[in-house]
DNA sequence: CTTGAACCTCTAGTCACTAGAGGTCGTATC
DNA sequence: GATACGACCTCTAGTGACTAGAGGTTCAAG
C-alpha cells in the first residue's frame, strides 16, 4: 500500500534515483537537490524511504536547465526561461529577447576581457624576468597611478566575472 | 598625550581618514575595511576615536591593490604580488610567471565567451519572435539533447565567471 | 555646544553552487 | 535472514570578493 505512492506514478515510467538522473544529465547529485531547493526543478516522488524518484519530465527539464546554465543565462533568468517553456501557446518574443539579452552580455564581457587581454599582454612582454623586482615591468605597472578610464571598483567585476 | 600615538607617526606626514582614501583611490570606505580585514592592507594608526588614519604607504599599496583587481588578478594571487613587491631585491620571475598565467587565464575565458557568443547567436538568428513558444528556437535550442563536447556543470563557470 | 556627516563593529546577504557531518535506505551476496 | 556497503537523506557552513544594514560613536564646522 504504501509502495503505491510511487508506483501509481511509476507504473506506466521508468523511475530513477537521482544518481542515475546526475549521471544521464552531468548535473551533480548536490546541484540537483540545489535546483528543487531553489525551485527551479520540481520535487519528486519518494520512494518508501523518502529517497527522489525521478521520471522522464525531470529528466527533460534537468536537461534544460543544464543546457541554459551552460550557455550562461542566470538562474533568475532560467526561471523566466523555464515558465515560458511551460506555456506552449504564448508568444516567443520574450524568449527571443531573453537570449538577445545574454547574447548582447556575453558580449560586453568578451570587450571588457579583451581590453584586460590587452593591458597584461603589455605589462608581461615588458617584463623579461631577470631584472630584480625594482625595476621589474609588471610590478611598476601595477604600482602606478590608475588611468583615469579604470571602472570605479564596485561596478566591475575583472576577476570572476570578466 | 593619548594623541601622540598619531601625531608622532603623522607629524611629518600628512594622515587621511577612510573616506578620504576611498575618495582618492576609488575604492569604496567597506572594501578598505575588508582588505584590511583579510590582510591585503596593514591596519593603520587609530585616532583617539579609533577612527582609522592613513598615510601615503597605504594610499600607494591600495592604488597598486586597485589596479591588480582591475586587471582580474584574484586576491590570493595579489598577496603574492604585494610580498613580491616589498622585496626589491629579488628577481622578478616569479611576477612574470604570476602575470602570465592572469593573461593565460584571461585568454582562456575570452576563448569560452566566444564559443558561447557564437551558439548564442545562432539561437538568437534563428528565433524572430512572434511564433508560439512551441516553436521558438530559443526554447527548442535549450530543450534539445545536449551536445557531447560541453563542460561538466561542476567544472564550467559560464555564468559568473565566463 | 550642537548638529550631522563620517566613522566604528558586527552580522548577514549576494551567486551558484560545493563540501562535510552524521545518519538512513536499498540491494546484492552469503 | 543477516550483513555489508554504496547510495541516499537533511542540515549547516564554506567559497570569492565584496555589499548592505543595524545600531552606536567620533569629528569638525558653525
Amino acid at each position: 500500500m504504501k509502495r503505491a505512492i510511487t508506483s501509481d506514478a511509476a507504473a506506466h515510467e521508468r523511475v530513477i534515483a537521482i544518481g542515475a538522473l546526475a549521471a544521464r544529465t552531468g548535473v551533480k547529485v548536490e546541484t540537483i537537490r540545489y535546483y528543487e531547493q531553489v525551485g527551479l526543478l520540481p520535487a519528486p516522488e519518494r520512494s518508501e524511504g523518502n529517497q527522489r524518484r525521478y521520471g522522464r519530465r525531470h529528466l527533460e527539464r534537468l536537461a534544460f536547465i543544464r543546457h541554459a546554465r551552460d550557455l550562461g543565462f542566470p538562474v533568475e533568468t532560467l526561471r523566466g526561461l523555464l515558465a515560458l517553456a511551460d506555456r506552449p501557446d504564448m508568444p516567443c518574443d520574450e524568449a527571443h529577447r531573453i537570449a538577445a539579452r545574454q547574447l548582447a552580455d556575453v558580449r560586453r564581457k568578451i570587450a571588457h576581457l579583451r581590453a584586460l587581454e590587452a593591458e597584461l599582454d603589455r605589462i608581461a612582454q615588458s617584463c623579461l624576468g631577470g631584472a630584480p623586482v625594482r625595476d621589474c615591468a609588471v610590478i611598476e605597472a601595477l604600482a602606478k597611478e590608475q588611468r583615469a578610464d579604470s571602472v570605479p571598483l564596485g561596478k566591475r567585476d575583472a576577476g570572476s566575472a570578466c
